[in-house]
DNA sequence: GTGAAAGCGCTAACAA
DNA sequence: TTGTTAGCGCTTTCAC
């Protein structure tokens, strides 16, 4: 690799020793469109569109070569920085999550990073929570052009209505795992469908007192899975008793906290749906606690399924949602924003919800 | 909030409506440095050295008054890619790991999440794998100057071997969860000492037969938590027995099949520590599908902990180690070496590795 | 104390 | 088919 003499070209990483000039060390050295221009005798405008594919541009198979040839001579890439300022655009899109260890936002991401990767963008991540502290850093990167458009998982806190005013109408967003009306985008599963396929599994076993861990919120997903569960007892003539709702949070702690409670009711149940898959290793746990056997005297269904589900013991009989779809969509329906600005809002129900019986479910025996 | 009539701040969110001008919208409206210092009636570079707190600017206490109120009346955010443009510093941190929904990596993120918040940078996130074939996107963001430094799992595939190729000399990077040498910088925990507390845990229960569920690969981190149960053995005056040592992989999956290798050969032995915690909630299910009770007929330690261990049955035993400021400390070393240009190499031992005794271990009892 | 001007690297519009 | 130019928004140096 030779550069020509030129004092344009003298960083840090060429040295002059009297009239020759020595390359020292190409480490940190970056070119820009001006040298790759320079190398390859052209000007840097031709340089640009070339390497962006500028459809219009009408270049000598030469010339295209020679430019080609500095490009890849000089290990050209061009500097985002130059670029977004330049086109308003970043090439970024931002994911906040609340939880990035909860397996099921884990899902979410690993889909929205392969699409993300596909279509050329790279992720940004952000922790919703750090906001209620450090909302400094989420503000700047948000009003500051650092995003094009931001993924977002919405929970029921205080730091989420923090981060709604902040980023409404500043940035293009799509919501993530739920829907919403408006001018926020939103991908979602069938939670309704869900919860019902659940249900009617437990029905099917013969299952009448079945219990329902939820979610505490008002978030539309939340209150869907809570009415699959209704919907179906009603439909199957069972009347709904309101001492078998029981919060069970979304982690094996607090589902753990939640089935105990369950338990400790004069009104047992025999089944439980748990509408977060930590909460229903929480409630597989309390059950082995209390000497509650599982699915003997009780049966644990789980919404949402994960790798570990099936090394549970017993194994965790789930729902599967398609997950990392809706991680892909949802990064799909931002793109498609970004064209023709409008929110769109989709439910994924592709591949549909499936149920995957494993141990922790049986016909009631007691 | 009012602004002056004026044709440069009429963008797509001001409307000219015969002599007179109504603001329509503030939505996607974003102002400037030269905005803020034309309502402040100072110059762009006076407004800029004030906002960036420069202890040389020395101005009158009303003109800072002035220009700070422009700046709040303006929602004023200075944009990104400009200042990252002039100042070669994008105040983003890239953070690539192979296996991002492994909870002990989504410790390791958290409190590199938490530090890089605290610092005032942001966390741009990649899947090493997604390289493989992707590679397009992961090369754009080290070479165009979108990060100012990388916090890098090293694995021991092809994609980390391009990873390191295309990164070194790049950026300033630091290796987590593993001792490094040279130009990358590295943070690691007590490997070592982990494993051997482990060991003498089951040693001292009186276990003599203890197998070893391991990582493939030469990691240091692999190695060393090897030689941890090879010395410790040694120490004890138990010979090593190679058939004793299986691969376990990093997931329950490969666990599972690890461990069922295990208990097929002929000489099983009374414990078990795995070098990987996913593998050790493999091992657990292995051992229940082989009809082999733990911690009865089979103790099962595990290295690292993460929150379900506690809900798994049996509860399993576990080495803890400070993972989450293992990564606060990365990013720590990594400005550092913004710095001063130098590499750091770091074992957080702080706090020290703690023997988790649950329900997995107990003393032989075959 | 404050203003003016240059320039980071890029792309897009217009000239030639 | 290719060159020239302007300017995105910011910081920094130098001049006043």
């Amino acid at each position: 690799m030779d550069f020509p003499i030129d004092v344009k070209l003298v960083r840090t990483t060429l040295m002059c020793t009297g009239g020759a000039t020595v390359i020292i060390d190409l480490g940190g050295f970056v070119a820009t469109v001006t040298e790759v221009a320079r190398r390859a005798n052209v000007s840097p405008g031709i340089v640009s569109r070339l390497l962006n594919e500028d459809p219009t541009l009408r270049v000598r198979e030469d010339t295209r070569q020679r430019i080609l040839q500095a490009a890849k001579d000089l290990d050209y890439s061009p500097n985002a920085a130059a670029r977004a300022l330049r086109m308003s655009r970043s090439g970024t899109i931002g994911l906040a999550v609340h939880d990035a260890s909860n397996p099921v936002y884990t899902e979410i991401i690993a889909g929205a990073q392969d699409e993300a990767t596909r279509a050329g963008y790279a992720l940004m991540l952000a922790d919703v929570d750090a906001l209620a502290q450090g909302g400094a850093i989420f503000r700047r990167v948000i009003s500051s052009g650092s995003i094009d458009g931001l993924l977002l998982q919405r929970g029921d806190t205080d730091a989420d209505a923090f981060v709604s005013r902040l980023t409404e109408k500043r940035v293009p967003m799509v919501v993530l795992n739920d829907r919403t009306e408006g001018h926020l985008g939103s991908v979602g599963v069938d939670d309704y469908a869900a919860s019902m396929l659940a249900m009617s599994h437990l029905l099917g076993l013969g299952h009448r007192a079945i219990g329902y861990l939820g979610v505490d919120g008002a978030l539309p997903r939340s209150e869907l899975r809570r009415r699959g569960w209704e919907d179906s007892l009603r439909a199957a003539g069972v009347p709904i008793d309101r001492s078998m709702v029981v919060n069970g949070g979304h982690t094996a702690q607090s589902g753990y906290e939640g089935m105990t409670t369950m338990l400790a009711r004069p009104q047992r149940p025999t089944a439980v749906f748990a509408a977060n898959v930590l909460a229903g290793v929480g409630a597989l746990s309390a059950c082995r606690d209390q000497g509650v056997r599982v699915p003997e005297e009780m049966s644990v269904v789980g919404l949402h399924d994960f790798p570990l589900a099936e090394h549970l013991s017993p194994r965790l009989t789930v729902v599967r949602l398609p997950l990392f779809q809706m991680g892909a969509r949802a990064v799909q329906l931002l793109l498609k924003q970004f064209d023709d600005g409008v929110t769109h809002h989709e439910t994924i129900t592709e591949p549909a919800p499936l149920m995957v019986v494993r141990e922790s479910s049986s016909i009631p025996r007691i």
